[in-house]
RNA sequence: GGCGACGUAGCUCAGCUGGUAAGAGUGCUCGACUCAUAAUCGAGAGGUCGUGGGUUCGAGUCCCACCGUCGCUACCA
């Protein structure tokens, strides 16, 4: 039995989420779907993170506790993964006291082992940045980033000695720790430029993890939000558990918190003893018209607003196909738009529709079985070793791809064979639509960790029983499954075509 | 300012350690078919691989500079 975990990075609940959230959430929750259906025991994890200055003032603006303010929020991410069909497993919260615990214990361990000390700290504090800022930093005495005023901050810090650990995340870093290599040769830029020492708590908050050696200081959110990965899995609480699910830790992240995750979070396992993460996958930003998505108000477009018009299978299937998982990807409604037409809609959608159709005109509705020495046998089996590799290597794209090259080579089989022109009840046109029901069977449960209802929408469509999540790779993608025998009913559209506005 | 990434057909993108005449999807043109969601299938047009140098028998693929975009990060005067 393997295990499997994966989680998402803890949004700040501040945020309203956006189609940046969401890309990351829906890619981390499509590769624990097609984990599940390898039989891994799986634990996907996201979640929120609520300390902070910000929530606090935001608290105070409101009349609330900050606990109220960041209960309000967190919902909408909540509200948010359940429109789309994210299948979290956990949803933590850094406000909860099992995190607490964790954050304390953990950074206890840090201390004993020597890589906590005591300094102090000054300087002009931005509270939306929470960060501090030097005389030159600042533009007209105001932050630089949010060109509002800024506060004299003075403060008694514990100090985190990343310093001391250079040699050990060089080390950690030279395998496949992080990915794509791009992004690992940035993390290993960074620890080569030379490490300083970060401050880590603050006197100046009340809202936050307290510093369990010092009732003055809480820790600062970063180094109390990290560990919510460990929290999630029982660091502080099971470790029976914790030492089962850690060793397989899988980090989602985008490159803008490459820094945090890829070089102070290891390190501050390290300091505690721990093993860093198995492996951190590092996606790019989505652009609008090569603008970065916050300049340009790409954070105004909901995901909701997309779900409307495109379903939950369409807004799913267009950011992991359609993203190349790395690199920065352009959206665009109408992108998304020729995407659902021409892979949803037309290939895969009207092979159902023209499959179905013909059995019940050839078949008298009865799907029949595929042929053992189907030529498409052989072109199944490729698409699954491509797709299962891509899959394992954080490829969404990749995977779905090969998938669709199954259906893209269905189409042409048909039209090859014209089982439309064969003999009703015939043997050759039995062959042939068995062969298209058993691609289309296969597509189903390939397909599912993308098209969270579609799939199960075809499983039933050519008459198989239960939930296509149920079935187990790589058993399930292997040739020659398709019982036969069941009903395939006509239907309407599985993806109606989307008219392109004019 | 420093570090790093990216810049390939109209569009969105693949192209691992340099080497059969540069690929996919989509869009476009033409043709076929008509089972199907104005869909499908076939053929074709379309790229001096950001710019300029360099290394090499040979570079989109390595090196340098520059331009553009993006992320992180630093700012003493």
């Amino acid at each position: 039995m393997n295990r499997f975990y994966v989680t998402t990075p803890i949004y700040y609940v501040n945020d309203v989420p956006h189609i940046g959230h969401a890309y990351t959430t829906v890619s981390a929750d499509a590769v624990a779907r097609w984990h599940r259906l390898l039989g891994d025991e799986t634990m996907f994890l996201t979640g929120t993170d609520e300390h902070g200055l910000k929530i606090q003032r935001a608290a105070e603006e409101n009349g609330i506790s900050p606990l109220e303010q960041a209960d309000r929020t967190s919902q909408r991410f909540r509200d948010a993964w359940v429109e789309l069909d994210i299948s979290n497993d956990q949803f933590i919260r850094t406000t909860e006291p099992r995190h607490h615990v964790a954050v304390q214990e953990l950074l206890a361990r840090a201390k004993a082992n020597g890589y906590i000390e005591k300094g102090s700290y000054a300087g002009h504090y931005c509270v939306s940045c929470e960060a501090y800022y030097t005389d030159s930093d600042l533009v007209d005495g105001n932050c630089p980033v949010h060109e509002r005023p800024v506060e004299w901050l003075e403060e008694d810090n514990y100090f985190f000695k990343l310093s001391a650990l250079e040699a050990e995340l060089t080390e950690w870093l030279s395998n496949d720790t992080v990915v794509p290599e791009g992004k690992r040769n940035e993390a290993l830029g960074i620890v080569k430029l030379g490490l300083d020492d970060v401050s880590m708590t603050r006197t100046s908050i009340d809202w936050g993890v307290p510093v369990p050696w010092d009732d003055d200081h809480v820790f600062y959110v970063w180094y109390d939000a990290l560990i919510n990965y460990a929290t999630a899995v029982g660091f502080g609480s099971d470790e029976a558990s914790f030492e089962q699910w850690w060793p397989e830790a899988h980090h989602v992240i985008g490159k803008d918190i490459l820094r945090f995750h890829c070089v102070y979070w290891p390190a501050m396992l390290m300091a505690a003893g721990l093993k860093p993460p198995k492996k951190i996958f590092v996606h790019g930003f989505l652009l609008l018209g090569g603008k970065k998505l916050s300049k340009t108000g790409l954070t105004q477009i909901r995901p909701a607003d997309l779900i409307a018009d495109f379903g939950v299978d369409g807004y799913r299937y267009h950011f992991l196909r359609g993203v190349s998982f790395g690199p920065d990807s352009e959206f665009s409604y109408e992108g998304m738009v020729e995407r659902y037409n021409s892979d949803l809609a037309n290939t895969l959608g009207n092979l159902l529709s023209r499959v179905a159709t013909v059995v019940n005109k050839k078949c008298g509705g009865v799907g029949p079985k595929p042929r053992v020495d189907s030529p498409l046998a052989a072109v199944a089996a490729t698409s699954y070793a491509k797709a299962a590799e891509a899959w394992d290597n954080f490829q969404p794209s990749v995977a779905l791809e090969a998938t669709w090259q199954l259906v893209r080579e269905t189409n042409v089989f048909l039209e090859q064979n014209e089982p439309w022109k064969m003999d009703e009840g015939s043997q050759e046109v039995a062959d042939v639509l068995g062969d298209a029901l058993e691609v289309l069977r296969i597509t189903a449960v390939c397909a599912s960790p993308a098209l969270t209802r579609a799939s199960q929408a075809i499983w039933e469509a050519i008459g198989m029983e239960g939930e296509v999540t149920d079935q187990r790779l790589p058993e399930a993608a292997s040739w020659g499954a398709y019982p036969g025998g069941t009903t395939v009913p006509k239907a309407p559209p599985l993806f109606p075509r989307m008219k392109v506005e004019g």
